[in-house]
DNA sequence: TAATTGTGAATTGTTAACAATCCGTTTGAC
DNA sequence: GTCAAACGGATTGTTAACAATTCACAATTA
């Protein structure tokens, strides 16, 4: 009775990374309640399983929920904390490629080149969201492959980071600093890539 | 057609914290799935808000969630990530003392006095469940006062550092451990209280 | 007029029933 | 006897209806 072209856990998990990328790349204010009734219809399904998708945003720092009033989208952190975030978010890829890059793969390299070719041609065509999703897409690869416990953390660390993603109107730039990235891992140059992960991350 | 002694959403919050403080003190093993249909009957409730729990403690790290199958109890993280762990949260409840130990109030010293009351209590008493409780509380307190949008982060990181709580039976050490953090907070010293909480957390 | 109280629609929270999936067991073929 | 397919109970995933709460607006009163 389902379309059922992914499984159960991926539907949930695609409608959160649809959500997150479009709050992330301003989709939304933060000034109108978010309607679970308005998301279940677009995404076909029940309130159930939007209200899950909105429970974990929440929990990840996209949204922010009260209690019977729903959620909105949440404001950017304040300076300092931004500050602390951007500290610790360098401090778990460091850690995150150490531990990775020796165990990394070709498969790994053309995976990650992969990556980068659909968000240069994200950013040619100027796809706000798609850059965004593709930008955290390779940043998450190199997480999950040093471990995927550490990904829940990582992501909310960096979902509170991008909450004023700003600088999303450099494309030029944002290309070449993935370019260094993917360049350093495939060398398997972990202070290199090290460098460059830490120059992407501001 | 509730008891409705508190608010819905500390419901589910109750219910969170519950079972958090039963994993990390090793009540349940990690062998045996957990079925949310008994946890219903336990908490008289639906299957609903105890799933929504379920889901919160898994994006937390003390469960772990997989599709059609359940949740079961994680396991503790390895040894290079557990020193990742610990020296982000080192870093996160530094700088939350930074940001909040001049803007205390005689009254959050009363509060952390009275956790850390309660604290020696279930020392006393032996109670493992309530011992582990009253030590995140302190900790959780003194984050919330600086910010509680990184409270979430914080639990996470904390969490999956606790799964090997090991170290529960020098109950003597906890307490003059957390009596010492009291004070520094109390006599508004930086520096003595950032020690304090290192020393803490191990 | 300003403040307060009612009222009802809209929204969130919860529940129970139903659908889909998993897993151990049995059945059957070779 | 061994292996594979099929059956059935148990469990998770989803849905729609119902309950409880919130919010905007109208009605009432001082």
């Amino acid at each position: 009775m389902q379309l059922a072209e992914q499984s159960v856990r991926s539907m949930r998990e695609q409608i959160v990374d649809t959500l997150r990328a479009e709050v992330l790349v301003g989709a939304w204010t933060n000034h109108a309640p978010v309607r679970e009734q308005a998301l279940a219809e677009r995404f076909g399904v029940s309130r159930g399983p939007i209200r899950d998708a909105l429970q974990e945003l929440s929990r990840e720092g996209v949204l922010v929920y009260r209690p019977n009033k729903g959620v909105r989208v949440n404001t950017p952190p304040a300076e300092a904390e931004r500050q602390l975030l951007q500290a610790m978010r360098r401090e778990m890829e460091s850690f995150c490629l150490s531990q990775c890059i020796d165990q990394l793969t070709p498969t790994d390299d053309e995976q990650l080149a992969d990556i980068l070719a659909e968000l240069t041609r994200a950013c040619d065509s100027g796809d706000l969201s798609s850059i965004a999703d593709c930008d955290l897409a390779m940043h998450r690869y190199l997480v999950r492959s040093a471990s995927s416990e550490l990904e829940a953390i990582w992501q909310s660390i960096t979902s509170r980071l991008l909450m004023d993603y700003s600088r999303i109107d450099r494309f030029d730039q944002i290309v070449s600093e993935h370019e260094a990235i993917v360049e350093a891992v495939k060398q398997r140059d972990l202070k290199s890539a090290q460098q460059a992960i830490n120059a992407n991350i501001i």
